[in-house]
DNA sequence: CCAAATGGTGACCAGGTGGTCATAGTGACG
DNA sequence: CGTCACTATGACCACCTGGTCACCATTTGG
């Protein structure tokens, strides 16, 4: 948690830090992230920092946080649309959302640096406290998504929501970092595609997901 | 690359360095990890590592070469299973695959530590030299299992056979991973569940990768 | 006008980093 | 015996780390 000091400041000045210490922890990660390269960057002494934060774990955790809230408030009017008002169906609504998050993260390299950074944090104590809200904010999101796809017949009604959810926050974060971020795709060059067609490879990935493989 | 020197040592000697460089390199990653802590657990001076490797990412890309090679080899029987000869579901044997996988996982914490923090791997750079073969190597062992699916009607003929393999990559080593490593789970409990039952579990999430969700 | 409170600063600390290199030990060969 | 190739070693290097703290500037309010 931030120290009161924080939240007295000026915005331009808290946000001058924030954009530091996204691009910083983005690059590096949390344990390779360096506040002294964040204090000269946001043009800050580094003591400032510490009044601002009790470590740099509480700090890095702030800043998690408030990208993944940055995210998730573009995200939202996307995950509330329902099938009746969108005349979609619900594969299609699917790959709107999965587009609309790679666009965002086309346009904001450092909220998709920060949210590397938090996905593939190695670290158990740090990933957990760090992920574990954001999972809940994304399950939060997507449960009522998933679950009106089944009550609206989009969906089986013997569907694993928890599974397909599981699988969604796997899949999601993926597909929006892949094609940015590179060594992150196998089988399907998510990466180094043109704007135009690293949509159509997410929505196959969606297709795919949603699609049965096995015959019946 | 390893330099002669290190393939002309005793295999004993090479095995402690593998072995301390697997546990630290696990657990703190390719740039959190300290040579100095390599050299002092395997009884070895640090100056030796640099006759034996180039440098750091030199070192860490053999490392992480060896464990995934060792890992591949204990699952390339149950992907050269072929339905016929076992009488089993494409199902059944994609879930013996995981069970097996996340077995080993129990049983070798230095190898499941290594794989950890080259899925996670932060870097661009690192991260697409070490991944890239190990994708290749798991591209090239499931791709005939997921073909083998398909001609023998047991997938449906319209799989989008790329795109399921992406996503198995993604999948299979989080599943193997999850119910070890903390913060990996968000929907379904891999993590914290007994022995008996996560294996139930990854075969839910197999289960429902492969069913239909969506209403034809 | 003083006093208290708040916030900013950067030199400083102990400790760790990847990497180097001069030195020494070892065994094979002539 | 000497010599040659190979390997092991750890003190040493320049540099960076997260974190501290004594000191200063500004503002508030009595």
């Amino acid at each position: 948690m931030p120290r009161p000091t924080w939240t007295n400041l000026p915005p331009a000045r808290r946000e001058r830090v924030l954009q530091a210490a996204m691009a910083e922890f983005g690059r590096h990660g949390y344990s390779g992230g360096s506040l002294n390269v964040i204090a000269r960057e946001a043009g800050v002494a580094k003591g400032s920092l510490f009044q601002y934060f009790d470590d740099k774990s509480d700090f890095f955790a702030h800043v998690a946080e408030q990208a993944s809230m940055r995210i998730y408030a573009v995200m939202q009017p996307y995950l509330d649309k329902s099938a009746d008002e969108s005349g979609q169906t619900f594969t299609e609504r699917l790959g709107d959302l999965v587009e609309v998050w790679i666009d965002y993260m086309a346009d904001h390299p450092l909220e998709r640096g920060i949210t590397a950074a938090t996905t593939m944090e190695l670290d158990p104590q740090v990933r957990t406290a760090v992920r574990e809200p954001v999972h809940r904010l994304y399950v939060q999101g997507l449960r009522p998504l998933v679950q009106g796809g089944v009550d609206e017949g989009q969906l089986r009604s013997d569907t694993d929501v928890d599974a397909l959810l599981a699988m969604l926050i796997l899949l999601l974060p993926h597909l929006a970092l892949a094609p940015f971020e590179a060594g992150l795709d196998s089988a399907v060059p998510l990466h180094a595609t043109s704007a135009r067609t690293r949509a159509a490879h997410a929505r196959r990935l969606v297709d795919t997901l949603l699609t049965g493989k096995v015959t019946e």
